[in-house]
RNA sequence: GCUGGUGUAGCUCAGUCGGUAGAGCAGCUGAUUUGUAAUCAGCAGGUCGGGGGUUCAAAUCCGUCCACCAGCUCCA
């Protein structure tokens, strides 16, 4: 069937309906402030926003008044008229408008100069739009936030006014889509991860968090679940220093890149550095030994903690940190084990993701313009990556340019349970490093040959996984993963004993358990669980110590009735032991 | 780092024109012994983010620093 050229789904026109928003929203701001000055204003993927440079400063309350004006720009039913200009009418009609004067001066020669008119306003603009103001529906439109924006992004020009809107072809969507915001704003990892106890950030360590209990129970619970996978796998561990001199991070080259983001020390005189990646560390390890073509792949595996100095703009709960612990690994191995090491990695990466009910999208990216090497190792890394995807039938988008600098890499953007995005794990292949650090193996030949490495995690950094997945759980974790697994309560005191000589055989099957006997009424203790999101609650009362029993309930399934304390444990075991989502 | 905003009790938030701080929840104490999402009462809890300044008087006005929030820039 085809696509209705004029379905909101599809994109094209979307982008057209935004599109002509964003100029309603300029003509709407250009009435009520007329010594706004324009710059650009696209659509993007959930709405639209214009950048403009005016003597008001734009706060929420002014943009009720702009929506409003909108509003009666669309009933208005203006027609939108494309017109062109020559490049020296076009600097004149535009004469009061320097950052359009910039754009225009900025388009080569041969490009035609296109105007949209709409009513009163005329705007610079490649188009395409809709032909009406009329199209758009005044009660579709939301003016979202507004925030400063570098000209032409920029970090070094103008910081302009941003301000964000979206819209839809009827309130409902419209609605629905605020409805999405809401639920992802209750989702919040730093909201949930405050209410459930698992982190905090203080002002005396800002992007350090600290664990609280519940949540290092969650870290160690993924720790303890990584190195089971990665034994089976066929991954050693090792961990490294924290802080090393910094001649190894000259070699290394991450001095020359990255100095700035560097926490650097001295220790006796001597400079040193704490370590924003684990590689250096590791490289010093493999060449602490000598090594066989017989060794490899060698897959050596580290759980480091690093620290980057972020800039303080950048920090966000635990997606932005200063300080994290990357789930890392290196693999060490010949030219002609390339493609199999990334398919183990890849498969692996299927085994962890998919026990979380993460799936992901994968692209790869390419040599970036700042870069070490020979472009012919760089044709050989990236062709090592395609091939190992191909083979295993993966698609992938292709990301130019974006490569580290060391070696192209694939990444892995997982997407949550309400389809949101995070890129966690990353396949960087690496011939520099080996270079750089003379790595070696004796060969079947008797030579010495230089190996080729991988660097990969899977996780990323467990911190920040743990906010991903906090917020694809929405804090309710699957059982395995739950700080707190089952929570016990009596009704009465005449069921207390029994319910002690419950939880203290839950305990002992090795079950994270807490006890509320509280004199409080069942309810208040029902609903303190449920808001801790615990997944099974056990309610003893005088029927169930005489049963020796257990009333089940389930914080999604509520009252699940009563059953045998034996049975519970070894249901509960075994959803446990098998990870179940 | 940049633009704008915010910062009051453990948490969520009131606090008018500058006149010396308030609620709900949580906590503690007591009563209540309760069957699947909040029993009642009492008590306690604060250098109003920090240092400064203006003022007879500052949570409130000004300036500065810090942190957080939205976004920009950045993210090996």
């Amino acid at each position: 069937m085809e696509e209705n050229k004029y379905s909101f789904a599809n994109k094209e026109y979307r982008d057209a309906y935004r599109h002509t928003c964003s100029h309603i929203m300029a003509q709407a701001i250009k009435h009520l402030y007329p010594d706004t000055k324009f710059a650009i204003g696209p659509s993007i993927e959930d709405g639209f926003y214009y950048d403009l440079d005016s003597p008001t400063v734009f706060t929420p309350e002014h943009l009720e008044a702009i929506e409003a004006e909108m509003r009666k720009l669309c009933k208005e039913k203006l027609k939108l008229e494309r017109f062109e200009l020559s490049r020296a009418e076009a600097l004149e009609f535009m004469k009061d408008e320097p950052y359009k004067i910039e754009l225009i001066n900025d388009l080569p020669e041969d490009v035609a100069l296109s105007f949209y008119r709409q009513g009163d306003f005329t705007d610079l603009c490649a188009g395409p739009h809709l032909d009406s103001t009329g199209r758009i529906k005044g009660n579709g439109i939301k003016l979202t936030s507004c925030t400063g924006a570098y000209w032409r992004g920029d970090s070094s020009r103008k910081m302009l006014q941003r301000i964000y809107g979206t819209c839809f072809p009827s309130k409902e969507e419209l609605d629905t889509y605020l409805a999405r915001i809401e639920e992802a704003k209750r989702r919040d990892h730093r909201k949930l991860g405050k209410e459930l106890g698992l982190f905090t950030l203080m002002d005396e360590g800002p992007g350090f968090p600290f664990f609280l209990p519940k949540g290092m129970i969650l870290k160690n619970t993924l720790i303890e679940y990584w190195r089971e996978v990665h034994k089976r796998y066929g991954y050693v561990e090792i961990s490294t220093p924290m802080i090393l001199n910094q001649e190894l991070w000259h070699r290394s080259g991450h001095w020359d890149h990255y100095k700035d983001n560097m926490y650097t020390t001295v220790i006796d005189g001597e400079d040193f550095a704490v370590k924003p990646m684990n590689c250096p560390g590791g490289m010093l390890v493999y060449k602490s030994e000598p090594h066989s073509y017989r060794d490899l792949p060698l897959r050596v595996g580290e759980l480091g903690l690093v620290h980057r100095h972020e800039l303080s703009g950048a920090l966000h709960g635990l997606f932005r940190v200063r300080c994290f612990t990357q789930d890392d690994a290196h693999i060490f191995m010949t030219r002609e084990q390339i493609k199999d090491e990334i398919i183990g990695v890849t498969r692996l990466f299927d085994e962890v993701y998919s026990k979380f009910g993460l799936k992901y999208k994968i692209e790869l990216s390419t040599m970036p313009a700042d870069h070490m090497g020979a472009e012919e190792d760089w044709q050989i890394a990236t062709n090592g990556l395609r091939e190992a995807m191909d083979s295993l039938g993966k698609v992938y988008e292709i990301n130019e340019g974006d490569g580290a600098f060391y070696g192209p890499k694939l990444d892995f953007h997982l997407e949550d349970s309400i389809g949101r995005t995070w890129q966690c794990g990353t396949i960087q292949l690496d011939f520099q490093m080996p270079e750089r650090f003379e790595l070696e193996y004796i060969g079947a030949d008797g030579e010495k040959h230089r190996p080729v490495m991988i660097h990969r995690v899977a996780f990323g950094s467990i911190e920040r996984f743990i906010g991903v997945i906090t917020e694809h759980f929405a804090g309710a974790f699957p059982l395995w993963l739950a700080p707190v697994q089952v929570k016990v309560m009596n009704i009465t005191d005449k069921s207390r004993e029994y319910a002690k000589s419950v939880a203290d055989k839950l305990n002992a099957a090795g079950i994270r358990v807490e006890s509320d006997f509280r004199n409080e009424k069942i309810g208040y203790k029902i609903r303190e669980a449920q808001s801790m999101k615990i997944p099974y609650m056990l309610v003893i009362g005088e029927k169930e110590a005489e049963a020796g029993a257990v009333a089940v309930r389930t914080r999604t399934g509520g009252d699940m009735g009563a059953m045998p304390l034996d049975k519970f444990i070894a249901d509960a075991l075994e959803e446990i032991q098998t990870r179940r989502l």
